[in-house]
DNA sequence: TATGAATGAGAATTCATTCAT
DNA sequence: GATGAATGAATTCTCATTCAT
């Protein structure tokens, strides 16, 4: 009697595939009978598990990761340049382990509010987590803290919805070193 | 014999439409006799004109301005921190003018290969804007000008994505800001 | 160029078919395919022309005929009794001659609000015509003809709803005569 | 162990809610699940008691009470007028205690031979039951009391039928009377 | 140049029914 | 006896696209 609550359950085969389907063709132009097809289920346990279309939406948002990232490790006191760095390769991880969904996320945000606010939070948390490692790495710092750690979430956000196309991206690096060097003032 | 090259000409009058069409819901969930009624032609015209519907897409992406901005009453030497500023409001207005149709890139540049281009293009359109008002104000700058001007690129281009949703944005005066003070040491 | 209005066009083809099959079936138990088969017309076409299915019996209900009955043939002056009859005669092959239609009001007026108004405007207009008859061959009559009247439309309709499905039925006759009788005392 | 073959038991909550479904919406259009969740019951219980769907139908039929009808205190004798009246208020409790069954009927009897053949039935039943009542009020009656009889059934069962959706209904009264009327010449 | 009827492939959804447990 | 997961056939509906006029 096999445990089906783990990750081969039927119902978390059609969110993996739903998931991938969703961010490689977007929501609209994916049927679910292709997410069928990809779960190995028949088209009618789809439904079965979610009523509508939008439900599968609704799911995905909310199997988000918490992404709660322990500091510790990644401050470097003194050292804002090296910390936000070893942040930046740690949520670059996050995020492209969950990247279809991220992916998804941003494709989708328009037309289901849901997905919007999840997106936003997200944004935030990011916002939140950049400024404490600043304000860890530099505890007397004077420079707007809250502007630098904006504008490094917009450029990892950019990064990872239009840009995740391309591959590597060496600019991030010099990009931070350069809102190292304003909060070092 | 009226002039139908015109704005209002019917396939102007398509193009208008499904533009906003295509904004509002994406390109997908936007059916063609949605765009034929907004338009206030009959169906078969949408046909006439655009073959098939991704010809609707290119047909927008075609039309997207050139946005050639003259750096003369922007550029207010030794005062980078203006002169962003400056520049900032006018991109914003750019953007803003065309939004429904920036809004659109965003949401179909994974599926249609052509959006993804025209978005990188316009992308790195404005990291060599932001880079030239930059070096104008202060020409001797020793600091790492293209990182600076690609995380306001970012900046920007996040608003006018996920958060063109919400309403005036303050934080973007601030990040100015800092990123005029990196640049000033 | 043959003249489509007629009674061949797709759509009225769509009608009759639909009209039967309800009939038949009941609404619930038609499908649209069904009907597309019987009219000779692909599936599509059904919903060219009536988007939702409902919208099919709303076209049906209006195309009630209008039943105008002239009663100069049909009153006999001082005999109830035949004329009667005879507005009975008529009103049989009235009802027979849209017999689909009226069969399937009678099965939809339950969940189908237009249905059921119309089926009850179609009671009274027999109620008055009775009524009509009644005072025309019994000038002076002193009887509740009202009530004749409503106890004959409601024998009417009820052979023709369940008692339909029976052949020929002598009874009506004779509850003729006694209606007749009780009119003239 | 309590006493399940109480009306509380699964079964009965399944037949009374199926009853009130199939009364409000039809057969057809009332799927299973639906009656499962009236009834409190899981889906797969209402399958376990009845095979297929129309086995439902058939067991709804099956109960129909008996309507055995005292005449003793109805009849006064010589005063067929109000044996009448007292007679259909008998009838008319009768139908509206069984309310949705007897409406259930006039849908499903077209298309379910079983209800149509109960449906006749009750209906030769109210003509015996109208007559015997006629005969015993006026013994000598030398009108035609059969028809009589039919008439007033026709009159209750369109109005429990489609006249069912009006509230009272004074006009049954006055109908009454003009049968009273005829029986007592 | 314009149009609206017509088409059919394919989408979402529903639901009776089965069956392992 | 009970149950809920699973199935798949059937159904409604959508829509891009074609085409005769």
């Amino acid at each position: 009697m096999p445990d089906v609550t783990a990750e081969d359950s039927a119902r978390e085969r059609i969110l993996a595939a739903a998931e991938e389907l969703f961010a490689e063709h977007g929501f609209e132009a994916t049927p679910i009978s292709r997410i069928a097809d990809r779960a190995g289920v028949p088209k009618g346990l789809v439904h079965y598990y979610f009523t509508r279309k939008p439900d599968l939406l609704e799911a995905l948002v909310d199997r988000l990761p918490d992404e709660r990232i322990p500091l510790g490790p990644i401050v470097v006191a003194g050292d804002v340049g090296e910390s936000l760095r070893r942040l930046v390769a740690v949520l670059d991880a996050t995020l492209d382990s969950s990247a279809v969904l991220s992916h998804l996320l941003w494709r989708e945000a328009d037309t289901h509010p849901s997905v919007l606010a999840a997106l936003q939070t997200r944004f935030e948390r990011f916002v939140a987590l950049i400024g404490e490692v600043m304000t860890a790495a530099l505890p007397g710092c004077r420079a707007d803290i809250d502007s630098a750690a904006r504008l490094l979430a917009s450029a990892l956000s950019y990064r990872h919805s239009v840009a995740r196309h391309d591959g590597d991206d060496p600019a991030i690096d010099r990009e931070l070193r350069f809102l190292a060097k304003g909060l070092e003032l």
